[in-house]
DNA sequence: ATTTTTATGATTGATTTTGATTGAAAAGGA
DNA sequence: TCCTTTTCAATCAAAATCAATCATAAAAAT
């Protein structure tokens, strides 16, 4: 592990966390404390932590956790493909939604249908079910396993064991990158519960914003052969790869 | 475990249960009394907590709590049954823990070593996923299932099918009654996660205050059977039932 | 291929934190 | 009231943490 995924690790624990201890950033990193240290020191300077005997706090600064910030980012096109993903949906229909930024927004946009929501995220779980209140329009389910608390999703064994009971009319996927190859993610556990929902569901769509396109990740989910369509947003950058994917006979919905 | 993060774990019980001892913040911490006391001062002069003989106490700040530990506030009965079930658990053990108040107590009692943890409540779960602070000690599984936004648990078939997957060396129930006829609960799809749970775990163990002593409910979970052992407090008109279910075989701890 | 640069890990001594011991103060019971 | 028990604050030795330094290994440049 080098330099900078040292610095990400770090700054994820101390994100989630509050602080970060110098035996527990030695742990995850597998770095020695002389090393860990100089990290420390860096990253202080950098004004990303604060240093504090032991370890380091996090500086509290709005929009300084992963997940909040990644949602901020392109938030106009991840709620313009939001909606037109929403549009999708019928009265009684049974949805898997998968965790991730792009997903997080599709739920903000649902329609007031009735639907049967099956997800893996905790996050969209408490929204949903929180959201949920007044006419009970939304069964929510959520799949089980164990929890990764700085990712706030379900995944593992115990995740695609719980997927099998399920079947569902569509699959909404966020992917790390989509290409005439297939598509990516970027941890393996989370990739093996994609591929679950794609099998296990009628239509796989695929929420992807422009920065996605043309993009490959550590692990692949599958080619393009299942997925039904692709959502993305239209930017001048991603038009090229829009076009790539027509020819290779991928329904791609540019808004 | 070092400076911030006893403090954390102490203004974090102190917040729940008003006070926080120094017995008690030595077992938790599992640092000296010298170090305590000298905590204690430290948060006391930050203002956070106010010091009592034996002790500190919470400032009651409004607010301050998530939604789940404010509702669990200040039972000694439930804190006495939940430590005396806590002390049962031993390095590397599985345990299904019932959603429930008792139960939830009982997670704010887990002692600081390796366990897996698997229930079914969204409040437990969220709970255990973000007090795991420093050195990752539990690993929490969520069961699957539809989830019931008013009780914050999951269940149904999905919940029963998630359970399969697993094994525990130990169930630990909240219950709505128990008696020499069975335990006893309100809802019909609890009463089968709560079965399954038994079914699926080498000993199952009852936490139920004395006011649930020779009650029943609309729905019977199972005969004593298969009940290691039932911790409840000791209150004087909980005894004769506690002498009824002891004759009945049942090992009964009263704290 | 060789040198230079950079990153890392180990070592050292200074500093801080911790744990045990002590006697004093406070609380509780006979 | 007196005595016992518990809690407290102060002290000191031990342990942990820190910053600085040095040596080595990897990477980059020559």
């Amino acid at each position: 592990m080098n330099h900078w995924e040292r610095h990400e690790q770090m700054l994820r624990v101390a994100a989630l966390k509050g602080t970060i201890s110098l035996r527990r950033a030695m742990e995850i990193t597998g770095a020695s404390a002389a090393t860990i240290r100089r990290d420390f020191a860096e990253m202080a300077s950098a004004g990303a932590v604060e240093r504090i005997r032991g370890g380091v706090r996090g500086v509290r600064r709005e929009g300084n956790l992963p997940f909040a910030m990644r949602q901020a980012q392109h938030s106009d096109a991840k709620n313009a493909i939001a909606r037109e993903a929403a549009d999708l949906l019928r009265h009684g229909d049974v949805v898997f939604v998968d965790g991730g930024t792009t997903t997080f927004h599709l739920c903000l946009h649902l329609p007031a249908v009735p639907l049967r929501i099956i997800t893996n995220s905790l996050r969209i779980a408490a929204y949903l079910a929180d959201a949920n209140t007044a006419d009970n329009a939304w069964e929510v389910y959520l799949t089980g396993g164990l929890i990764h608390a700085e990712f706030g999703l379900l995944a593992g064994p115990g995740t695609l064991h719980s997927l099998d009971f399920y079947h569902a009319d569509w699959a909404f996927l966020s992917v790390g990158g989509i290409g005439v190859a297939g598509l990516y993610n970027t941890s393996e556990t989370v990739v093996e519960t994609e591929r679950k929902m794609i099998a296990q569901s009628d239509r796989a769509v695929v929420l992807a914003d422009h920065s996605k396109l043309g993009q490959r990740a550590m692990c692949r989910i599958g080619g393009l052969g299942r997925i039904d369509r692709l959502i993305t947003d239209d930017a001048p950058q991603g038009r090229d790869q829009v076009r790539v994917l027509q020819k290779e006979g991928l329904k791609v919905v540019a808004v």
